[in-house]
DNA sequence: TACTTTTGTAAGCAAATACTCACACCAATG
DNA sequence: CATTGGTGTGAGTATTTGCTTACAAAAGTA
């Protein structure tokens, strides 16, 4: 095998880890299989990440830069609240869509192993996502769309359980979900909850 | 080892499956540290269960058994539907704070494993859950009041994102859940999506 | 009592796992 | 050119895993 830097490895070590989760499930990921994959030596993978769990946590800053940050671009944007909790949502529904239950599956593998680590890095990603929706939420009742009795933190919550459930349709019936206006669909169920005419 | 009926040993065998889960998680969950806490000799084990997959189907069917037929006593009793739903939520947040993340850990386990059976298990309870959600809320409509506008089977997804979610938050909190009022609280804003005079 | 059945055990197996190491190669640098 | 340092490899390590098996002993039954 041709030798290539840290870098280009690391990357393709990444994306292998993801294409087997996808195609195999999380028992198949073996250090043997990921090398496998690549083509390249077991050895060698223990040369470009000092151990399995840092591909995790390398995935896991993936997902917080790539993910994470576009949600805090809409989040922070000019656009009225009800614009952007709508882009948030469906920007986030894709996104698991496109990224098969990758989330999840980590998700699975930090409890699986109940390490500490991995499971900071998880919930500080649920978090930001509860953050911005809370703020969008605010931002809204400052300017007097929607209604100042809410408990923002409640909605928030409610919120959250819909990537959540979109995770586990995903996962259990194996990387389907029919999604057409869903999370227009989900939206709209919002507002009626966020609206101020609803007592 | 005093002699046990397979009956007793079943039973013992299955609680500490779920003790050791709650206590170490699920990487401790060998059957070797299984029968070290039963005190049992490893080979006992496999003469009560045929498989460790075998333990994990017998504690489903004991939730399914258990759970969803307390849920399904609520959904078809005789009180209103908001009654109903309200009992059916929060007798769910209650027992996932009382069984501390089991089930999403085996939910976590079946997904590791990949395996089919476990997901068809899981999907059943899932989609059982929601059903009596439908139902509910089918009633609910029927009697005039909550809106007929309402597409069932979305509220019915986003409400299952609320059991889910507190699932995430025991695990990710270490089994820590400050759930005072929680559901009545979610019972509230689900009422403003449902309500009449709400459009 | 004599038998059969059920339950218990210790030892051990084959397979898989994450990870290491001694060594080979290659490219860039002096 | 010689040196150095990063990259690749195959074989090997120790450990863990789910599960089996040969046999002992207790419990049930005649």
């Amino acid at each position: 095998m041709k030798k290539q830097s840290t870098e280009i490895r690391q990357k393709q070590i990444k994306e292998a880890f993801l294409d087997i989760i996808h195609s195999d499930g999380l028992k198949s990921l073996s250090t043997r299989n990921l090398s496998k994959k690549i083509g390249l030596s077991e050895g060698s993978i223990f040369r470009h990440f000092a151990s399995k769990q840092d591909i995790i946590l390398a995935i896991f800053s993936d997902v917080d830069r790539d993910f994470i940050d576009s949600l805090r671009i809409i989040a922070n944007s000019s656009e009225s609240p009800e614009k952007r909790l709508s882009k948030l949502l469906c920007r986030t529904v894709t996104y698991l869509v496109d990224n098969k239950g990758v989330t999840m599956l980590l998700f699975s593998e930090a409890s699986h192993n109940n390490d500490t680590e991995l499971k900071t890095r998880l919930l500080h990603i649920f978090n930001s996502q509860k953050k911005l929706v809370s703020k969008i939420i605010h931002d809204g009742i400052a300017i007097g769309t929607w209604d100042e009795s809410l408990h923002v933190d409640n909605i928030a919550m409610l919120y959250m359980g819909i990537p959540v459930t979109v995770n586990i349709e995903l996962i259990l019936n194996g990387g389907q979900f029919h999604s057409q206006n869903f999370c227009q669909q989900m939206m709209t169920l919002l507002e009626r909850i966020l609206n101020k005419e609803n007592a």
